[in-house]
Order: structure tokens, then sequence, then C-alpha cells
DNA sequence: TGTATTTTTCTTGTCGACAAATAAAATACA
DNA sequence: TGTATTTTATTTGTCGACAAGAAAAATACA
């Protein structure tokens, strides 16, 4: 082995405050989509080797996490990936269904124009994925459907709430995906055809009662997948 | 002037990790309380002589800081106290009285027979602040009060969220408290008597009607003072 | 005198190093 | 052999220093 780089390391240099937001971005992807399980352990020297940069802004990149509860940080020890309460997920259901209610709403309230092409952009990546029975993309795309749908309510308060039950939303669903290949049914297509109708017609009451049904079927589908996961836990 | 300090600086060491909760805690109630008014700049090195710590941790609590909203990041630029969007609080108030509604609500249904007493204690310092007309004490009990109602209803998503809404509330009053010396009625006073009669309880449609009725007084009140302030910037 | 360009200053973002706190390992002791 | 104590090792929290980026000041030019 040689002293000399391979790649002769040709441009190891990044723009100024490009690192944190690459540490940031990376690891939530990566905690979001299970490729760290909950639990797992971060360790910021291993990770400053691996980015070739210092602990510093990988440090920033953690307290941000911290922030928005993606990781928890043991003073003085160790800093891991927040775990999933599974015995109790009746909080994150009920503030859940509670903010697909409020947001849809809100969005049939006062969306503009320029707001809707971006939902049915998302509502078409949503229908291809469920056609190609892809069942990642859909809850990556599902969740960045009704994002989008909170960012035309126009409340940043409800907005990132709500962005942050459905990334917790993601992880949860991935769990169970990735066992067994479950997918979503063309109901939930059709459904969210209809919220875009009733947003468009700025219909505030319809928008209401589909975003909550909307929000009760999926919370209903994660409690069966929870049911039958369980009823093989038992079995085996 | 000499070199040596007055208090010879007897115990200039703190303890590992407190420096970033000392200066977040700090930082934090000034921005509430407005000693630190919108807008103000927050310079680090500055805060790191005058706490006599390092640049890192106060870093650190600036990005949680920011993480709440209380303060805004320009890249490579400085940062400053968040600024409050006046002409456009509705997202606000869509927000508070949601939220006071359904911890209220959760609080009815949840609680244990422990959290009474310390949300009977708020309310008794609350009306004690209200008997002093002491204002400042008085919004700083009526956050607490509803803070404690909401922990009551343990479902730690709307309770982050109505934390930061009770904080940004507490700025909003503050702001027109110090001007008008304005108080909340006695009638405050009362409607938290019957919230918590409510909650003990368990009559959850009570609480939450309450909880709702009980949000709406004091938005009415917030835009009162409004309407008022703005009256008298016009006459000026 | 007014505008464009350079220089300076000031603040932030990143780095490497060290010390404290804890966990793990090793040792002593019964 | 089992428990208590010391020692080592690992990881975090803090520090001081330096360089990049942007604003402000100073200069040049019309």
């Amino acid at each position: 082995m040689t002293d000399i780089d391979t790649d002769n390391s040709p441009i190891p240099e990044r723009k100024r405050g490009s690192g944190v937001k690459m540490v940031y971005d990376l690891l939530r992807d990566e905690i979001l989509d299970l490729v760290l399980p909950p639990g797992s352990p971060i360790d910021e020297v291993q990770l400053a080797e691996r980015l070739k940069m210092s602990r510093t802004p990988i440090r920033e990149a953690l307290v941000r996490l911290a922030g928005e509860g993606l990781i928890d940080t043991l003073p003085n020890r160790s800093t891991m990936v927040a775990n999933i309460d599974f015995l109790n997920l009746n909080p994150f259901f009920d503030a859940l269904v509670l903010m697909y209610r409020v947001t849809t709403r809100l969005a049939a309230q006062n969306h503009r124009p320029e707001d809707l092409p971006i939902i049915r952009g998302f509502h078409e990546d949503y229908a291809a994925a469920v056609q190609a029975r892809d069942a990642l993309t859909m809850i990556a795309t599902n969740a960045a459907f009704h994002a989008a749908i909170a960012e035309a309510g126009r409340n940043p308060y409800f907005t990132s709430l709500f962005r942050r039950l459905l990334d917790e939303g993601r992880r949860i669903l991935r769990l169970y995906y990735q066992s067994y290949e479950e997918q979503f049914p063309q109901r939930f297509v059709d459904e969210h055809a209809a919220i875009i109708a009733a947003i468009a017609a700025r219909d505030i009451e319809t928008a209401d009662r589909l975003g909550k049904a909307h929000a009760e079927q999926i919370v209903e589908q994660v409690q069966k997948l929870f049911a039958r996961n369980n009823k093989l836990d038992i079995a085996l």
C-alpha cells in the first residue's frame, strides 16, 4: 500500500457552508429509510473520517437532528438513532389524523393557483409508484404529496409538525413494508384525486372530511399490518 | 483599571455539559421577555466573552434556538432574533386555538392523578399574578399552566408544538403589555378553574368546548390590543 | 460629485488538539 | 469464585486558532 491516494484526491474541497447540510441530509435519509435502524449508535469520529471533515460540522448536524427527535443523545455518552414506541402509537396516530385534516382544510382555504401543479406532480409520482408496486417510492411520494398540500395551506406551525409526523410515518411504514411487500391499494390514489379536486374547488368542508377519512384509512392500514405482524410474532 | 479581577475569579469552572444549557436558557429567556427584541443581532464572540466560554457551546445553543424558530441565521453573515409577522398573525392564532382545544381535551382523557396538583399549582400562581396586577408573571404562569395541561394529555407531538406557540405568545403579549399595562381579566382565572374541573371530571367534551372558548377569548383580547395600538399608530 | 473597484474589517465555518466523563477491562481481595 | 476497586480506553465537550465569505470603508476614476 502506498502513501499516495489512488485518485490523487483532486477536489477534496467543499463549499464553505455545505458540510453541515451534507451530513444532515445524509443522516436524515439513512434514518428515515432505516439504513440506520432505531437504536443504531452514531459515532462522530467515524463519520468525520468517512466524510473527510472535522467533527464540528457533524456535531452541528447531530444537534439539529436531535432537535427534530430523530436521534437521542445521552450526555457524555453515546448518541443513537431514536427509537420508535411501537407499544403506544396512539399519540402518533392522533396527531397524524388531525394534521391530515387541518392541512387539507387549510389548503382548500388558502392555496394559490401555483400550488396545484406541484401537488398534482407528486400525485402522479405516487400513482406511478403504486402502478410499479414500488413500496419505498410510494412511501416517500405519499409523504411529499401531503407535505405539498400542507405548504399550500400556508400555516408554518402545522406544516412543520406535519412534516415531522410524515417523517416518523416513513420509518414506521418502511419497517413493515420491507418485511411484507405490502402495498397501498389503488383506493389511496383515488382518494388523493378526490382531495385535489376538493382543494381546487375551495370546498373546505369536503376537503376536511376527505382528509380525515383518508388519514383514518391509512391508520387502519398500518394497524392491520401491526396486528398481522403481532400474530406472526406470537406464532413463532 | 487593573488587570486583576475584582472578584479574584474564584470559581470560573462550570460542569462539563452545563455550558450549552446555560447559554440556551439565558438567550431563550431574554428572547421571550423581549430583553432581546425581534431583529436584535446576536454576536457569538461577544457572548463568548461575556459568559467566559468558547464559541463552541454558544454555537450549539444557537443551532438549537434556530431549530425552534427563535432566531434566524443568515449563512456567513449575521444571526439575529427572529422577527414576528405582525401583519399576519392568523396562522399563529389558528394553531394556538387548535392546540388549546386538543391539549385540554386530551388532558381530560389521559391525565393521571398526580398531574392535577401540578396544574392547580400553576393555576394558583396565575391567580396570584392577576391579583397582584403583575402582567409579566401573568404571561409566564399562564403559559406554564397550559403547558402543564398539555403534558397531562400525554401527546408529545402536540405538547412540543403547543410549547412553541406559547413561547411565541409570550413574545407577542409582552410587546403589548409593556406599553399598555393591560391585564388579563379575572374572567380568565375563572375559566381556568372551569377547565381544571372538566379535566378532573374526565368530561372530554366540556374540556374541549372550554378550551376552545378560552383560546378564542385570548385571541380576541390580543386582537383588541392590536386594534387599539394600530389606531394610536395612525393617530400619531 | 457620483459611480465603480479595490481594500479592509468583521463575522462565521471549520479544524485539530486536549481534557473530562463514562464504560470496559484488569486487578486486588475476600 | 465472586465482588469491590483500580486502571485503561473510548467518546464526548470545550478550547483557541485560522481561513473563507460578505459587508463596509476607502480609493480610483469618470
